[in-house]
DNA sequence: GTCTATATAGCGATAGAC
DNA sequence: GTCTATCGCTATATAGAC
């Protein structure tokens, strides 16, 4: 393959830059409150150039968030390179999230309701990186049953679903806004609470 | 005070079915998604006639949370009566959030972005009903911590944001909704989790 | 208070010049 | 491929008759 030309490098980083508005404003008021003109706003280009990108609002926020399902990939990557537990892992990725949450990174996945979902449902891209992701996750889990580390008796995607909703939590960013807290609190006492729980370890 | 004349009767009668209405479009489709249009076609009513009712769509969506909030409280009253300990007590909250959940009867709490929170921001009914909750729940988390049954070194507002993010958590409607499992399963995996977490408990 | 009909505004998407 | 200007639709809210 011959070397990207100059265009096609303008091309891209042109493009990044609208995901990466679309991308903030999905983090700061959601799909449904997200318009196209406040996207070509802040990338500062006109709309109908945006149309030349992408075409149609539907579009621009599946780039986002494949790009994020791509960053939880790579992710991913690394942690499956450490010699470590499946748990270590899992813990890892827990922190990523958390992280990403914390520093206003993570657009909040749709939960139920929202019009975002219906058009993630429809992206192909979107679905096949969610599998992928979800395989990968679902193994970790299981080998972290059978470690004997994660409890055994709950379905693997009792657990999947479980982790993938501390991505749409509003636990975090609320204790963040409330500002009485350090990060390293928030972020030790919601993976705490994750893993073991809020209840007192029981007595003998 | 006198009687409520029949006029009266039949106004509450009418703004209940309103409510009613209200309620079931936001646990469908949420606030944005829900059209004023589709209430007034789902009580059966005009749409001009919904407002001499309620003067917006955000004076609608309040009216249906405030009636949510204020069953909530009616339910910790009734926990209140029983003589249990305070977890317990939340342990009831905590099933009674999930019920409502499964039975399709909750309208999830609005996340971060949405534009119902803003609505319920400015809601003055719906403030004092949620600070009259909160300090309920508070007292019963900070009982539970003294006796030993919570986690001690949790600060009570993350126990009680956690609680209350059980409310909009996307988990219960999609195990419902993957038809994998029986319900009682679900709400007792939920519940562990919840209170004990997903980890194994601890060795010697 | 209920209706039909309409005003008003915002937004997704497009036309057409350059 | 970028722009300005505009279309077309939908949704909140209101006017005015009964």
């Amino acid at each position: 393959m011959n070397a990207p030309s100059v265009r096609e490098r303008m091309l891209r980083v042109r493009e990044e830059a609208i995901v990466d508005a679309v991308n903030s404003l999905l983090i700061e008021k959601g799909y449904e409150q997200m318009t196209v003109d406040e996207v070509a706003a802040l990338v500062g280009i006109a709309k109908a150039s945006l149309y030349k990108h992408f075409p149609s609002k539907e579009a621009l926020a599946a780039a986002a968030m494949v790009r994020t399902l791509q960053r939880a990939q790579a992710h991913l990557a690394e942690l499956a390179m450490r010699p470590v537990t499946a748990f270590e892992r899992l813990r890892g990725v827990l922190r990523w999230i958390m992280q990403m949450q914390y520093d206003g990174a993570m657009p909040t996945l749709p939960s139920e309701n929202s019009a975002l979902r219906g058009v993630l449902m429809a992206d192909k891209a979107y679905g096949s990186l969610l599998m992928t992701v979800s395989e990968t996750l679902g193994e970790w889990i299981q080998q972290a049953q059978h470690d004997g580390d994660l409890q055994a008796h709950l379905p693997a995607d009792v657990v999947l679903l479980t982790l993938y909703a501390r991505a749409c939590d509003p636990v975090l960013p609320l204790l963040k806004a409330s500002g009485q807290h350090p990060r390293e609190s928030i972020l030790e006492w919601l993976e705490a609470s994750f893993f073991r729980g809020i209840a007192a370890p029981r007595g003998p």
